[in-house]
DNA sequence: AGCACGCCGACT
DNA sequence: GTCGGCGTGCTC
């Protein structure tokens, strides 16, 4: 449209972390020039003070007319500090991707490319660091002691059980703030014996001192090498998706493709998992494989060790790097492949600003850089599915397990009232506890599983006591005051928690409302099915996995490797214990209620059931013992439910995507979910009737017929952290319309600056809650 | 995002 | 008379 710019060597543009969708002019002294690569950072005097920013490029001299016409005299910039740019060519045209598609600033994009170190973002730590730390002294086992013992002061107590409920560790700094207790109360406990603190030095990454079990080396089989020699033959930037079955072997090919990558070809390469600490064991085996030429990325490392490894890959020491989402930025040149292992995962997509998904990312990076993809699933993602019917990925398929293995057996049990009712008629005596949670089928496959010293896997999607509180009197539930969500009842220590933003209230015994005292406990969580399971089975060891366990850092491998050792009988977790573990001594999975989640307002909801489904039905029979899965539910007919219980993913592709034609959602279609959220509600409702008319107004003034806008409506939870949420959807069948659109709108509608109104873009959303 | 500038209500 | 509320505008 316009001329190209006149650009000019003795001006830089700079891209500073600002969510601002313009970059600054600054005039880069003769000194400066040699090192001024695109991509370098550069030190820049900004509003009295200096920031970091990456250098663009050239700067174009027209930028410095400030308003009405008056010339802007450029800052110069200071300091060029590296001696290589932080970010090669790649990685800086990935962030103008990022920029372009996920419809934010440049700056935005750039820092989730770079370690916190180099953004300026945080002061320089030391690798090594120390803690305070409390431990429980003295264990009070039964509840009559507790009692006794706390019985006048009840601050303790909570302390000592949210220390308990840590795993009787944690950091001070932790538990003061999650209780707001005061330090004397940490004292006390302390004082009577029953905590101690001491310092801890905090492990210099802890993944790298953790031992690895030796792996047999397994010998991949006709099916594993077949998709190891099409994918090392594949042409540069081509994406396959590797759809293997649980337990088919994936972690075993994308192992033998690095083999040919890395060690044979001397490229480099990334993998991509979920979440490192649910997946110790797919990071085993990849550091058994391939030893210190990888550097694992994990959550746990400071700031400073992130740095290292960062530095470590940038130089070309390490040329695998493991990690989650954010190891898409890994550094590192010749990229030969970067593998998305459970592609599906809603954990690759980031919550915040830049919301990017990574394994788009990785597709957009490899495809630049001439390396393949491998996208990984059992369940794959229905987008990923539709690219490969659509020829845009090689479909690769690992039909059976290995080493003749079967699928678990998998059958329903009906939970609808007039069945439970025969099931529960045909119980001796009165109804107990474990027949609200167990229906008699799964009861009698959990008691023979232990008896023959074989282990259980419990799935049930909901974490805490009872999932809400409820007057029996008036029917009020008790809500966070910060978001229009309730309360969850936990025990250990007893609190009411708001599971969107972590508010804490201590119980009342009467109604807020009436006053009533009938409150009752409604709705089944992780920590009343393990204490029911406790007292119905006192012999088995249980041990419970969510996030109110795993709290402490490596709390997650703790647990898997007392799985794994055999000291576990019965693991009840929420939907972490369904990824990816690989435990051939479990026989035996059940699922308390698979109707969770499964009619949340949301498009997604059947297919993430079914990949939940899907996937923890996979953690059986994976030894020669073979398995079993029992599913309750009160939907058999679902076909979520239906085809998970045929291992059938193809019935549940068709049925889904019928699902998904009218109205159409992906994969039918290319979707942003435009939210505004803002502190009071009128306002808030208001901005979204006005953007949603703004837009509607821009489409019809240039035409887009491509793309089409639904709602506004407010969000299916309409409050969250006391902000007032409304969304609006844009479908087009191109992604080059919705980002045209979106740029447009966000780029020029104007959001009034008050009530802390804000509007963000979330594009190829993965849940519209 | 910050931060300064600037114009209208309750106080030393 | 001032202190300070936050709406508005700018950052090379």
């Amino acid at each position: 449209m316009s001329a190209p710019p006149l650009l000019d060597d003795a001006l830089a543009e700079v891209a500073l972390a600002l969510p601002l969708f313009r970059t600054f002019t600054y005039a880069a002294p003769e000194s400066s020039r040699h090192a001024l690569v695109p991509g370098a950072r550069v030190v820049v005097p900004f509003r009295g003070t200096t920031e970091i920013g990456v250098y663009l490029g050239p700067g174009d001299p027209a930028t410095l007319r400030g308003k009405n016409g008056k010339a802007v005299t450029p800052k110069a910039i200071l300091d060029v500090p590296d001696a290589e740019p932080a970010l090669g060519p790649s990685l800086l045209t990935l962030c103008r991707w990022i920029a372009d598609y996920y419809v934010v600033p440049m700056g935005v994009a750039l820092r989730c490319a770079l370690p916190a170190l180099l953004t300026g973002a945080a002061a320089p730590t030391p690798s090594q660091r120390t803690h305070r730390v409390a431990t429980i002294a003295r264990h009070i086992e039964s509840l009559l002691h507790r009692d006794r013992i706390f019985a006048r002061s009840p601050q303790q107590r909570a302390l000592y059980e949210l220390l308990e409920a840590n795993g009787g560790r944690a950091a001070v700094h932790q538990l003061l703030e999650q209780l707001k207790f005061s330090p004397s109360v940490l004292k006390g406990l302390v004082a009577r014996g029953l905590a101690v603190v001491d310092d801890e030095v905090v492990a210099r990454d802890p993944f790298a001192t953790r031992a690895v079990a030796a792996h047999p080396s397994h010998v991949p089989s006709a099916a594993q090498r077949g998709a190891v020699d099409a994918m090392a033959a594949g042409g540069a930037g081509e994406t396959f998706l590797l759809h293997g079955v649980t337990g088919s072997g994936k972690t075993l090919v994308y192992i033998e493709l690095l083999r040919r990558v890395v060690e044979q070809r001397g490229r480099s390469a990334i993998v991509l998992v979920p979440e490192i600490a649910l997946t110790p064991q797919t990071v085993d085996r990849f550091r058994a494989a391939f030893g210190d030429q990888i550097a694992v990325l994990h959550s746990a490392l400071s700031d400073g060790e992130r740095y290292d490894a960062w530095l470590a890959l940038r130089r070309g020491e390490k040329r695998i790097a493991v990690g989650a989402r954010s190891a898409v930025f890994a550094p590192l040149e010749d990229l030969g492949a970067i593998i998305v292992d459970e592609e599906h995962e809603s954990s690759y997509k980031q919550g915040e600003s830049p919301r990017y998904h990574a394994r788009e990312v990785a597709i957009v990076r490899a495809r630049a850089a001439g390396a393949v993809v491998v996208l990984g699933s059992a369940t794959p993602s229905l987008e990923s599915w539709a690219n490969a019917q659509a020829g845009k990925f090689r479909l690769l398929t690992l039909p059976a397990r290995v080493g003749g293995a079967q699928l678990p057996s998998v059958e329903v049990v009906d939970l609808r009232v007039g069945r439970a009712a025969a099931w529960k008629a045909s119980q001796e005596g009165p109804k107990s506890p474990v027949d609200q949670v167990l229906s008699a089928p799964l009861q009698r496959a959990l008691e023979e599983t232990l008896a023959k010293g074989e282990q259980s896997i419990l799935l049930l999607n909901r974490r805490g006591y009872s999932a809400f509180i409820q007057c029996g009197d008036c029917g009020d539930v008790s809500v966070c005051p910060n978001c229009s969500i309730s309360l969850t009842y936990h025990r250990a220590p007893e609190r009411l928690v708001c599971h969107y933003c972590q508010h804490q209230e201590s119980p009342r015994d009467r109604c807020a409302r009436c006053s009533g005292e009938t409150l009752k406990q409604r709705g089944l969580g992780t920590q009343q099915v393990e204490r029911i399971l406790a007292e119905r089975y006192p012999l088995a060891r249980i041990a419970r996995m969510d996030v109110d366990t795993t709290g402490a850092k490596w709390a997650h491998a703790e647990i898997l490797d007392r799985v794994g050792n055999g000291e576990v009988d019965v693991l009840l977790g929420t939907q972490m214990i369904a990824k990816g573990l690989d435990f051939p001594n479990v026989t035996l999975v059940g699922v308390i209620d698979a109707d969770t989640g499964i009619n949340l307002p949301d498009f997604r909801a059947s297919e993430r059931c079914f990949q939940l489904l899907s996937q923890v039905a996979g953690r059986a029979g994976r030894g020669p013992k073979g398995g079993r899965v029992l599913i309750q539910t009160r939907v058999p007919t679902h076909h979520a439910v239906r085809c998970a219980l045929s291992h059938d993913y193809h019935g549940f592709v068709r049925e889904e995507v019928e699902g998904r034609e009218s109205p159409p959602y992906p994969p039918m279609v290319r979707l942003a979910n435009v939210i505004v959220s803002g502190t009071r509600e009128d306002t808030t409702a208001a901005v979204a009737q006005h953007a949603a008319a703004w837009v509607r107004a821009l489409m019809t003034r240039r035409g887009t017929a491509g793309v089409t806008l639904i709602g506004p409506a407010p969000c299916p939870v309409e409050r969250v952290k006391q902000r007032w949420r409304w969304h609006f959807l844009l479908k087009a069948e191109q992604p080059g319309e919705l980002t045209r659109v979106a740029r447009y709108f966000v780029e020029r509608f104007e959001v009034p600056k008050r009530d802390g109104l804000r509007v963000a873009v979330d594009r190829d959303p993965v849940a519209l809650l």
